[in-house]
DNA sequence: GCTTGCTTTATTGTACACAATATGTGCAAT
DNA sequence: ATTGCACATATTGTGTACAATAAAGCAAGC
């Protein structure tokens, strides 16, 4: 039998729907529930201990979302995102990042240069830990403030957004030299933050552009062992077309 | 007394909550709702002649949408679009749109070139009409189209999403010549149509870039009225700003 | 043996009831 | 007049019951 209230806090400014919704998108992005899993109203009620009404709140924004598939009368199945789609997301992120750079050159106040300096030279200094976990968390927060620097909430939410829904795809590979990885990586890194830091937009954007395309060869790679090869290959192409 | 049942069908591949959700976002984005304005559940339930339960769901989808605010005891309000959050709004169309004419060049189909003329040639016999709504029509048609012609679902979604979200600030200018705008417009759309015909890609973005960043000027203009003068010329430069 | 159609079962959709919280009103005290 | 508090009211949040539909299992026919 389900255990009872499993970790649902009575707080008093969100609701249980709310708080369901959030553990859920945590669950599917961490692949804890994978693409193509059934959600049941019923158990997940149990599993959370409270009744079906907050989960379905939950469910139908998690569709909304585009976080899980929702048909009508059948219920909500973990969303499969498949190769095209990968593909689609990957090169939107790719430009609208590309985008939110060449703003940044031009709106970044001083201090916030000041910061992104700082940013990179964090990483630079992480490499020498060897840690890449460390390394993807800053990683991720230099991404964040160039986009959160580009002073447009529109353009912002949306990749971030992207980058949530594709961190599932982000994983290190288990067969790859980490510190070549993080030093490849941060050695582009400074190319977008000189650009930046010189006001030079165009440059920025083709620094991040080239960067976000690069890595997203490897994210492609998870999908790999899914799809014929050779269409892969053609589409590895696409990414990088200008 | 409400009368009941007000056009709520029956349908066997949708939801009540669904319909519900549909008719209110349109409501929202017709301006049938205006910004601000609460969303009181039992009203729109015996409204529509449901219970409050899909309304609820209604209202959450509506939600993750940024149609609503949702506070968690004090229900919804129709989304206010202060004159910051548009022109992030704008700007982000600008571009995202500019995006898709630049990947068009590369990738539409030598039939999908072909409609795009047919669908400019039809927009140039248009003006004869002197009907703006009409050309409104196929001003959307046009824009929609080079977005899916960019062959990027996400990019495109989010497009339509934009503009979807923008209509209300896209309703023509009670005094203005229509068909000087008409033609300006499809001046414009000449450029952008040429240049994906000739694969020029970057000419392409240039084009669609500017035309958008022009007309946004005209959707800024209805934020006007409720917004000191000086503020909003401000920002019409970063609107145009590279 | 496989398919077709019916019956049973499981699951989702909707309504309703009650609980929890926010909002509004009136009165008293300063 | 204004502030603070208590009470009344309205509205949202959650639980539960029932209805509607889809999935699964089973029997009869080809």
């Amino acid at each position: 039998m389900a255990r009872k209230n499993s970790g649902m806090r009575i707080d008093q400014d969100t609701t249980l729907g709310s708080q369901i919704y959030e553990r859920l998108a945590n669950q599917i992005i961490v692949g804890d529930l994978p693409p193509g899993h059934r959600l049941d109203e019923q158990s997940i009620a149990t599993q959370f201990g409270v009744s079906r009404t907050p989960v379905r709140e939950a469910l139908r924004e998690l569709g909304a979302r585009h976080l899980i598939d929702l048909t009508p009368r059948r219920g909500g199945v973990v969303t499969r995102i498949g190769a095209d789609k990968l593909i689609d997301m990957l090169e939107a992120e790719c430009e609208i990042e590309g985008l939110c750079a060449r703003l940044s050159a031009h709106r970044m106040s001083a201090l916030e240069k000041g910061r992104l300096r700082d940013l990179h030279e964090q990483a630079l200094a992480i490499i020498e830990e060897r840690s890449l976990s460390r390394y993807f968390e800053i990683n991720k927060e230099f991404h964040d403030f160039i986009c959160a620097g580009a002073h447009n909430t529109t353009l912002d939410s949306t990749a971030r957004d992207l980058r949530f829904r594709l961190s599932p795809f982000r994983r290190p590979e288990p067969r790859s030299n980490a510190s070549a990885v993080m030093a490849r990586s941060t050695d582009e890194h400074a190319a977008i933050v000189n650009a930046i830091l010189d006001g030079a937009a165009e440059r920025a954007y083709e620094a991040m552009r080239a960067h976000n395309a690069r890595v997203n060869l490897g994210a492609m790679k998870i999908l790999q062992n899914s799809e014929p090869p050779e269409q892969m290959e053609l589409r590895a192409k696409r990414v990088n077309l200008r």
